[in-house]
DNA sequence: TCTGGGGTCCTAGGACCC
DNA sequence: TCTGGGGTCCTAGGACCC
């Protein structure tokens, strides 16, 4: 059997366990810049606010809200703090990896787990529930898991027991294993409401009259294996409860690839604006490359402007380079990205967003060597090393490429911040650092 | 008239996920 | 005024190999 643990309204909690007034409150977090919906409270979504739901268009839902219900609703609105999710997340799944065997984690807040087939239904539901309890004792977030022979099916008992709290009932746990309670669960479930099935592969299933996921797990398997192609295949065979391929899938642990993006406080024209950007993100890219032991092997940077200035001539472009040799210390990096930037940059359009990507990602250890090339690498890895330290040591950022030292004109104005939780996470120690340095880079 | 058969690797783009 | 950021996997097609 199969388990996944699932945070509720992950974001929202993590905020929640720093500043216990904004339990029971319609709270929403928002994406960098403020732009959009990341993460809402029961409360928020039953306002109807949707996920991604751009930031402008709150105030017109709330007050609507408000009319309609004849009672004055705050929505409270906070700027995402990633670094503190990030922590929690990691307190999170350490106190899962003590508790479960071969847990995978699969996003930010989700994680799954294999349990032995042997236990019994009421064993196994008293041992969630536990768990269930504990992560919110000991960590304050609150959680669902699901069990199911399969992911496919966990993730979706994981959402009736979501379902299940919001509405009151439940206690965060449900299992999903007979075959007569799953054919049940697939006649209720539409389509699209499938892991794995998006937008449009549930428009194409529906074309072919497929609107709920019983309805998918009872087309006939030679149609299947002819009109889907193995994703969608594997899918179809899981919801007819057949046996996932185990866990974990891949035996590749670390990173495919390693992106660093962001949308810009304002329009940017300049290339040397742009290159200072990319010169942050490349050098957060090698950071992280270093931190999972890894080398990139190509890196990729993309420009892109403005989709909603329609005044404006939109331009958007991306380039990728192969390195001589794999590498992750940063002003190799930096250089590759600086250099693929100067490919795409146009004088005479305003930018918007730009990131860098890291590709062809290996461990350190399997780099094949260039015949032609003498640099020495112990030295410069002794170089990085050094620079993680200090950085470590000081906090982030206290040490970097002079390059990328003054004003960023690129960044956000500053973000609203629940001051609480940013102390709580040690935040910002850096920006203290380098006002004690002005002056002396 | 008639033009093989079996591969690998890379890239771009599309679909999905949170 | 105002629309995020970070991932995975698969497929088709091109370029190349013998």
């Amino acid at each position: 059997m199969i388990g996944l643990v699932d945070c509720d309204n992950f974001f929202v909690s993590c905020e929640r366990v720093f500043d216990p007034s904004l339990e029971g409150k319609a709270v929403v977090v928002l994406s960098n810049n403020d732009g959009c919906v990341v993460a809402r409270s029961n409360e928020a979504k039953a306002m109807g606010i949707a996920m991604g739901c751009p930031a402008f268009k709150l105030s017109s839902i709330t007050s609507q809200y408000s009319q309609s219900n004849s009672e004055d609703l705050a929505l409270i609105t906070l700027s995402a703090q990633h670094r503190l999710y990030r922590d929690m997340s990691a307190r999170v799944m350490t106190l899962l990896a003590e508790q479960v065997s071969h847990l995978q984690i699969y996003s930010i807040d989700e994680a799954f787990f294999v349990l032995p087939d042997s236990s019994k239904s009421e064993e196994l539901l008293r041992q969630m529930q536990q768990l269930v309890w504990r992560l919110k004792r000991d960590i304050g977030v609150p959680v669902s898991i699901g069990v199911a022979p399969n992911r496919t099916l966990a993730k979706l008992a994981s959402h009736i027991a979501k379902r299940e709290r919001r509405t009151g009932g439940g206690n965060g746990v449900y299992l999903l294993d007979s075959p007569q309670q799953i054919a049940t669960v697939l006649q209720t479930t539409a389509i699209d409401d499938v892991w794995g099935i998006g937008p449009r592969l549930a428009a194409k299933l529906r074309q072919r009259g497929i609107y709920t996921a019983a309805q998918f797990s009872q087309m006939p398997q030679r149609w299947v294996s002819l009109q889907c192609d193995t994703t969608l295949q594997r899918t179809y065979h899981e919801l007819c409860g057949q046996e996932g391929h185990g866990l974990p899938t891949s035996n590749v642990s670390h990173s495919q690839s390693v992106t660093v993006s962001r949308t810009f406080g304002h329009l940017i024209t300049e290339q040397s604006d742009v290159a200072q950007a990319v010169t942050t993100f490349a050098e957060t890219v090698a950071e992280q490359l270093r931190t999972e032991h890894v080398v990139a092997g190509s890196i990729t940077v993309w420009v892109t402007g403005d989709r909603h200035r329609e005044d404006l001539p939109y331009y958007a472009n991306s380039c990728q380079l192969r390195l001589d040799t794999p590498a992750s210390d940063t002003p190799t990096i930096v250089q590759y990205a600086l250099d693929a930037l100067n490919h795409i940059y146009r004088r005479g359009y305003a930018y918007r967003r730009a990131g860098v990507i890291a590709t062809n990602v290996t461990t350190t250890d399997s780099v094949q060597l260039n015949l032609f090339d003498h640099c020495d690498y112990a030295r410069r890895r002794r170089l990085m090393q050094a620079v993680d330290g200090i950085n470590h040591h000081y906090g982030r950022r206290v040490l970097g490429l002079a390059a990328n030292y003054g004003d960023r004109p690129w960044t956000s104005t500053p973000a609203k911040l629940n001051s609480l939780a940013t102390q709580a996470a040690g935040l910002y120690i850096y920006s203290g650092m380098v006002k004690k340095n002005e002056g002396s880079p």
